[in-house]
DNA sequence: CTGAAAGTTGAACCATGTTTCAACTTAGTG
DNA sequence: CACTAAGTTGAAACATGGTTCAACTTTCAG
């Protein structure tokens, strides 16, 4: 569950950006405490005096780092939105055809999402603690599959008639399974979910 | 945005049931303040204060109605979650075929959650509040999907390995479009997006 | 080596908000 | 017309937990 990407790296820059090596450290220890405890028990149930607990810091270091808990709930929802993107996106941009490419997605997201239980609860709650983020993440994650829709019809891989009605539909489609087949229960193999799926999106529902 | 139903009435027992006539009337106003004020703020934001002076009320009454505020806010969700169930399930049972009764019951969705736009933050915030219930809505709104779309199978109006992932997957779809055509916005009408979604799904995305 | 900048520490401060309670008012019954 | 049960009231008790701060330690450039 642990997040092994690293961190200070990748991250949007916090709020404070540490200027040593051992500043560096401390922010990603907390950054990842902080993902595992608003993972586990939620914003509002998560306390900082736990987080730096978590992280082996005392409580006042956390203000060196961000100014605020929302400050550091934004930068991990802004982290974990990225991160969502940036690995699904390739796997449907590298594959030719775009129905093809759907299945694959799917697959990729929902193994992501079981090693990353943490990105329902970090998302869901950005719509209490920070609904601009929120909206940002999904009308961002809409956008790119609106414009690969698009560029599919060109090609004839998809009906030409797409539109953002078809981009919402889709990704609420996969957010569900996810949330179902990766988060609540992981009752179902993946990829025989992604293939019933993608089967459903191509052909749809009716005899 | 204030809910007409009769809630005293059509309420799960809230927790201490009122005696008498005065009784209801209190138990009502605190609901309906409730919804508007979780709706409006969320639960951690929305104070047991500022809900019993919004719905006219001594501070202490409330405990004469809930055991607490998170009993309160438990109450909301069944009912709301009732209430979505109540209003589209009769639509789409109606119509005697299951393709266009998807589409008559996404466009009722639509505008009750335009009436109601308090829905999805009381769902959506069950998650880190009251997670059984959450889930419970889900499930309860999936397990409705999946019964009808088998009924509708055995009559030959949709494919026939309609399953589990299909239902999650309908579902999710209305979900979104519920949350970015009622709620984030109306710029589009609600029974053009109807049409579109309910067309997707019976024809999918192939050209 | 040394001094200043960066980082660490945790007790104390502070704000917020839930819940309790004892005195009070209202409504219905015998 | 009592008398009692139901309901009302808001101040005070209580709990929680975010944020500040002044003393301390580590790092590193000159």
């Amino acid at each position: 569950m642990s997040v092994e990407r690293g961190i200070s790296a990748t991250m949007t820059p916090a709020e404070k950006t540490p200027r040593t090596e051992r500043g560096r450290k401390g922010g990603g220890l907390l950054l990842d405490a902080a993902a595992a405890e608003f993972g586990e028990k939620g914003f509002h149930e998560s306390s900082v005096v736990s987080i730096t607990q978590r992280a082996g810091v005392a409580l006042g270091s956390f203000y060196t780092y961000f100014d605020s808990k929302d400050s550091l709930f934004r930068a991990l929802v802004r982290d974990m939105s990225a991160q969502v993107r940036q690995t699904v996106g390739p796997v449907i941009a590298a594959e030719p055809d775009r129905l093809e490419g759907e299945r694959k997605g799917l697959n990729k997201f929902l193994n992501f999402v079981r090693e990353h239980k943490e990105l329902y609860r970090i998302i869901d709650e950005a719509e209490f603690v920070d609904p601009p983020s929120y909206r940002a993440h999904y009308e961002n994650t809409v956008n790119g599959y609106l414009a690969s829709l698009k560029e599919a019809a060109t090609k004839g891989q998809v009906r030409n008639d797409v539109e953002e009605v078809h981009a919402w539909a889709i990704v609420g489609m996969n957010v569900f399974l996810g949330l179902r087949f990766g988060v609540l229960d992981e009752d179902r193999d993946a990829a025989e979910v992604a293939t019933i799926a993608a089967d459903l999106l191509t052909n749809g529902l009716k005899r």
